[in-house]
DNA sequence: GCTTACAAACTTGTATACAAGCCTGTAAGC
DNA sequence: GCTTACAGGCTTGTATACAAGTTTGTAAGC
């Protein structure tokens, strides 16, 4: 693949993964393009890249955007992702020590992380472990799959995730990793599903993503009792929701 | 995404799903932009986006490739597959009645095809019996995940496979759904990583993909004597393998 | 006869121009 | 004051032209 197309992709996956993209974020062509010093050709192959990948969709003559996952469809990727890594525990034999010991490092960062209050790369780093984990695995075909799903979970917590919950997950992890290394695979893999459930049931599916959510949170309760100014123009495209209301990016895990 | 891109990519996967395109073939951009009647740049779209779910591949100004995975390829995907689908088997509480319906009329089909010696439908229904199992769960993610992997599956076999064993294949699958009907999901999920097991078993991943395979049976033990004619002048590209040598196009399961 | 060099044809890579549609801002009409 | 119609700007959709590289066919030289 041409490797500027490859790096536009990358880039934008990796921004996804580390929460520095809010879901419904427009993605215009040409401003990508000035970007990262590229024609507008090279941004629309990765788009459509990225497309296919689950992370972004096109709306037609407006625009790229992150998307925005339903509740539907945020219950599919988590039943995805309960099905392969518990699969994936199950389907190991034995649990090699290199792996092993790289595992138990990654946990012990997200320790670090989360100590250190530092929000960022323990949003990282949580969501890092499930795609570390296959990737330990040294199948690619797998890690790119759940690197994919961890973008769109990573997604559909910025949509859904009321509260964090980073130390619980990170505890999740050790646990997970324990069990790994007494060989209790069946027990890793219980543990596992026990983790993607609590994640999933942590988030409030019921709650519809609203466009409006971050601009009612500013309008005064004056504005419900009748004598509402009008709503102020944002210049804000309808489907472009500024996420960015003061919650830190938190990954679902 | 644009009907007219999808329909290239669609038609150019199932084709694939079903063995009509073999490993290795050229796809050249004006001859699909000619066949499809579309311009050339929607084939490129539909290219790319085959790229990525990893079915095709580009060399510089040569032209796109249908995919000829290696043995390590061929060992990834199918410990890919022995993961999601034994995961997917695992994690079900108990198979909706509809679900159940559907597979067993799935299967019966298969033996009919395989009675009435129907090779072409038959190489089809074996290779979609899984992806059937994973649109059967309504699971939309999932069921694409597995159709890519079946793909590719499907094109290893056809590299690799030495010998058919539908009848076999469609024993084990009336086997898992048994299995499922008696709601003992731990033996389905047992059966079928012993059933994809010995897919792969079956396949000589030593033996690897020769160019000239084709073209060593059509010439005479002579040729090997000494006073070798020279080769004919096949026309046909270095890479591009015709693997039509008579053996149908038979898929892995 | 065999090898090597060269040229022509063919294929993809990339950019750009223009077409088509959507959104926003403004003004006219009620 | 409010609604509706319209125009302008902006963004993607699509095709096409040209650039760059690869393969193949041919002929000259040894």
């Amino acid at each position: 693949m041409n490797p500027a197309t490859a790096n536009i992709e990358e880039a934008i996956l990796s921004a996804i993964l580390a929460g520095r993209i809010n879901p419904g974020t427009r993605l215009g062509e040409q401003k990508l393009a000035d970007l990262f010093g590229v024609s507008r050709t090279r941004v629309r192959e990765a788009m459509m890249r990225l497309e296919t990948r689950g992370v972004v969709q096109v709306s037609a003559r407006r625009g790229w955007y992150v998307v925005e996952p339903s509740a539907e469809e945020a219950r599919e990727a988590f039943q995805t992702r309960r099905v392969i890594e518990t699969g994936l525990l199950h389907s190991l034999r034995e649990v090699p020590p290199d792996v092993l010991k790289s595992l138990k490092e990654h946990v012990a960062m997200e320790r670090d992380a989360i100590g250190a209050g530092d929000v960022h790369s323990r949003a990282c780093l949580l969501g890092d472990f499930h795609i570390h984990l296959a990737d330990a695995l040294g199948n690619r075909m797998l890690t790119e799959i759940i690197r994919d799903l961890t973008a769109r979970t990573t997604l559909i917590s910025m949509l859904y995730q009321p509260t964090e919950k980073a130390e619980e997950s990170s505890h999740d992890h050790e646990d997970i990793v324990a069990a790994m290394e007494e060989g209790d695979l069946a027990l890793a893999a219980r543990l596992m599903d026990e983790h993607i459930g609590k994640v999933e049931a942590g988030l409030d599916l019921t709650a519809k993503p609203d466009p409006l959510a971050g601009l009612r949170a500013l309008l005064s309760p004056a504005v419900f009792a009748g004598n509402a100014p009008s709503v102020p123009h944002t210049h804000e495209h309808p489907h472009e929701h500024s996420h960015s209301h003061g919650r830190p990016a938190t990954k679902e895990d």
